[in-house]
DNA sequence: TTATGCAGTGAAAGCGCTGTCATATTCGAT
DNA sequence: ATCGAATATGACAGCGCTTTCACTGCATAA
């Protein structure tokens, strides 16, 4: 059994209150008891209770975060920097999938935690996605990760997708000499790969090039599938130089291995870029041009915001915005960098 | 303000016994009066304040598990096993990096958090790590994933690498008729590596073949630095009709990129082995032989192990081994698969 | 009738902490 | 000496819950 503030009152040989005051440096507490406090507390090795406290305080400093899953190398990212941050700020991070099983459930289950988590970070990438609906139950802060739930005021962090893609279909168009771009999507919900599709017929349709529909094609992210697709269609699009527009870097290493093993050289006959630039974009030859989404600033950036919210419940929901850039590297076939 | 039990009880007509009654299915509570309060949990929305009940029960149902690193796919099967079956059980969990800035502090900030945690499951992969001196002071119980520290009594999931790593060898002996194999690992304190590179030397020696130190190399299990070690060794290698056995998946597809940089074909030329069985090894071409490490496995049975131990604090340490198993795919040459 | 048992419920004592208010002590100024 | 302010500390009321114990009816047995 642990220490409590009473053990340590009388071992100090003072009161609780005089603990507690020490404890939270508030108040005066003369110099020679706080020493004594302060030993006590050593000697005891004691940590205050975290639930009598935060029953008190009404808070946990504890911060929720729920992503669509937890699998890969984007998620992985945007963990990392949440979590760092979050430390920095004094706070832990409770880490949940929403997908699976459980299906927003866990959002529900972690913040119905009535007073677990002071307030949560959401990715909700389907927009379908149920968890949304559920989101509106949820009675503390909130920032949602790359998207915007309508009719409800929050604070939220998005990436900026159309600028890192334009500037890609203009990089493969201006300055590679693109005359046919294929773009190779995620599912056709997938909130980013709408926004990217969008951006890039833009760009398309402004330097006059067709876009046809059957250049258009929605996969789900996954390497297997992108690698399937490619093997039947490589040769074509090399054949009929085509530039391969990737929505992540998964499946441009898929296409590019796809294309590798029909003899096919990238960049020399094919070119192939991706879009996340994940640690794949660099774990592949030739190294991925692709658009670099500041993953790990976003979970920082949405720990940051949400901290300020919970100081501050009345301010304005915020919308953050990060820029999204475009890499150059080697699978485009040119190196000339644009500056972005 | 969320309802409190007090709430519910004043709506029900009830006490706030008979509301924590009907809460925690104890005692005899009549169908009509549980009616009654069930209906009024409904209405107000009510969820049991998590501290309040912490506080009585010393719990919280969070379990803590510490990595030494967030980044990876090797991680993030960690995290996800251990996620979904913590939940299963009726525990959030918590997720934290012991590495980064942090150095195991963040164990001891999880942990001190005193009573935060029910548990934790730690990976402790460095051997003179400084987490294992922290891990002394841990009063709650815990489980070690992959790793053992000594003098202490606890449970712990670990990994058979030997018979992985043996069966790795041997294939590569027997099958595919290595003479010589260099061993690509990571850094010389880590526990992993020293585990496979020991194993590998057994067999090497009981098949009579020479262990040259110069075939062992210590890198961080990164592509980068396996791709830079292999660009001027590949061609030695594959003259010599070296294999070459990489510690994890990653550093494989590095030496793989490197050859086919050089010309020099996989499995043809060179044949190259990596360790893990990561996304990454089925997202390579060739697709990686390997040694398949049941990641998501381990994340979910250390939470079980921890899970058990909580219920039965008294139960003598347990000791789980999972086995690794040779995975024979194609970057090896033979897709004669052996029989593990 | 009185005793006995039992299903069903409420009152109240904490769990370990924070924060308010009251109290005790000191000290310079009257 | 006397007082007020400033300083330092303690007593105690909760925060929302669980749990023990006591109590109320009411049915059954003596």
């Amino acid at each position: 059994m642990p220490a409590s503030i009473e053990d340590v009152a009388q071992r100090a040989n003072v009161s609780i209150s005089t603990v507690s005051r020490v404890l939270n440096r508030r108040n005066i507490v003369n110099d020679k008891t706080r020493k004594r406090v302060e030993l006590a507390i050593q000697e005891l090795n004691y940590r205050p209770n975290v639930f009598a406290r935060g029953l008190m305080l009404q808070q946990s400093n504890i911060l929720g975060l729920v992503l669509p899953d937890l699998h890969g190398e984007f998620y992985s990212e945007i963990i990392r920097g949440a979590n760092l941050k979050a430390h920095e700020l004094g706070y832990q991070l409770m880490v949940s999938s929403a997908g699976g099983n459980n299906d927003g459930n866990s959002v529900l289950s972690a913040v119905s935690n009535h007073g677990l988590v002071d307030g949560i970070v959401v990715m909700v990438s389907d927009i379908d996605s149920k968890t949304k609906k559920t989101l509106d139950k949820v009675m503390i802060p909130f920032v949602v990760l790359d998207g915007q739930v309508e009719g409800m005021k929050h604070d939220s962090v998005v990436i900026d997708q159309r600028h890192g893609t334009e500037a890609m279909v203009r990089h493969l168009i201006q300055d590679c000499g693109a005359k046919r771009i294929v773009f190779v999507g995620g599912l056709k919900t997938n909130i980013d790969t709408i926004d990217r599709l969008e951006a890039y017929k833009d760009v398309m349709q402004r330097a006059s090039l067709p876009v046809s529909h059957d250049d258009v094609y929605h996969l789900d992210f996954s390497y297997e599938k992108a690698f399937l697709l490619a093997t039947n269609l490589v040769e074509d699009w090399a054949a009929t130089e085509a530039f391969v527009f990737a929505a992540n870097d998964e499946m441009a290493a898929g296409i590019i291995d796809a294309a590798i093993e029909k003899g096919i050289a990238v960049p020399d006959q094919l070119r192939v870029v991706g879009f996340d630039d994940t640690r794949i974009a660099q774990m592949t030859r030739p190294r991925l041009t692709t658009v670099h989404v500041p993953m790990s600033s976003m979970g920082a950036l949405a720990v940051e915001v949400l901290c300020q919210r919970l100081k501050d419940p009345q301010r304005p929901p915020t919308k953050l915005t990060l820029q999204s850039d475009l890499v150059v590297r080697e699978s485009c076939g040119t190196t000339h960098a644009e500056s972005v």
